[in-house]
DNA sequence: TTTT
DNA sequence: TTTT
């Protein structure tokens, strides 16, 4: 019961945000996000990429669609959840993702030339202190996947 | 403009939560909790505890001032705001405070008797795929501090 | 270049950590962890439980064998780190593991009965200012996977 | 005992690091860091900057001392530490500090001149499997504050 | 496979 | 002021 999952990411988008726009009218977006680590090993600089496969939602999949583009550095937070899926053999298959439930697009505003100086999200975009959102599709049961 | 402002807390609380209720409607609550970090110094076993202010509202406030009480171990999400006020002396004064927007009950049930297995809150407490809130008061406006 | 890879976890262990001594002498500790979700969606109070693969190394992996057990509530922080290995049938196949660097024991001293209040662990055990450590064995690059 | 003190925070400097070098050696640096918060409220949006105090210690803080000047964007990971002091009144003060265990610099490398790409430091700098560190003067008893 |  |  007790639980506490959260993931805390900031990276790299490995490529365009790849958007879904489900029967039930809910918008998805996934996209790979590299983190990378530099540590010195033997006095050698070595770097170390990690991909991520970050999924989101909804209100937050539709402004992640219209400002993230492959190449921009992004604050990412949200949990990890794995889900399994059969493979083309039948066999049962892993993924493990991050479903996000807000995002920061970091760096200078001129790396981000969509015209507009958005760059917070969240599942809850405005003031918590003043929130009034109601996005409620239920349409997730009805995914494919 | 990029922005992230995050304060994770395990702890105890040193007090029942202070309740309050704003002339808009609001619930405020106010408690402070204990952060222990053990370490070993010089052979020696070192205890040092940290104490954190720690603000909830709305509807947040409402199932902490229910559930929480003296002593509970809880985890706490939140962002640090630190605010001014005047003192007896007419001073300026500031205080930083975690404004939470997320809680946690842990430790086993027998801990938590109040008789319902309520154990997550958050501003946003649907499942975020599934979220239908509408909490907003404005009233924040005309708080006495 | 720029990362944050970090991941934060409470939960519970599904089972006892499985301890590997490798040959370099490191000690690598394997266990799963419980993270429970609980919303409500149309009145019906859901949970839902995610599984992570927890990693930990060394010194860290040494507290952990010693401390922790099946059913225990912890803290555990760490970072994503996704490897291949090669299934039975020779396919390519991916695990997205926690490697932690730090965890901690939640919950009541009667929960953690092995005779110690021992319940903080980091790769870097001393208090931060006060560190002096030195554990390198190089030998990762001999892990069998 | 259990206890959670973490802060993480994504922001710009809002002076170059402040250097000290205390009597036992140790180097201590201190700047302030801006988040800000974008939200929506009655239609307009508006910007939240909040202030935070950041001190780093000995090998972080000689990095923070060569890597970062006002105006660079950096992830900060700490904790948080009120202490007090006595203001020229000779009343008890309080601040809160986040004590930095960890940075790195975020934004593109032409950000960053200083002719290096270093951009990750830790009190823990190795990689976490690789860490073979011994900094420790224990000069901290000494320190005026 | 955990926990409440 | 909490907790172990």
């Amino acid at each position: 019961m007790s639980g506490v999952n959260k993931v805390i990411l900031v990276g790299h988008l490995g490529k365009d945000p790849e958007v879904r726009h489900l029967e039930g009218g809910a918008t998805v977006v996934n996209f790979t996000l590299a983190t990378t680590e530099t540590y010195t090993r033997d006095g050698r600089k070595v770097e170390q990429t990690e991909w991520h496969n970050v999924v989101m939602w909804r209100g937050l999949a539709e402004i992640a669609a219209k400002y993230l583009q492959k190449g921009k550095l992004v604050y990412v937070e949200g949990k990890l959840r794995t889900r399994s899926y059969d493979d083309r053999d039948g066999n049962k298959r892993y993924v493990t993702e991050i479903v996000a439930d807000n995002f920061n697009m970091l760096g200078r505003k001129s790396d981000n030339e969509n015209g507009t100086n958005q760059s917070t999200a969240s599942q809850n975009p405005s003031k918590p202190e003043d929130q009034m959102i109601g996005m409620n599709d239920n349409t997730e049961d009805d995914l494919p996947f």
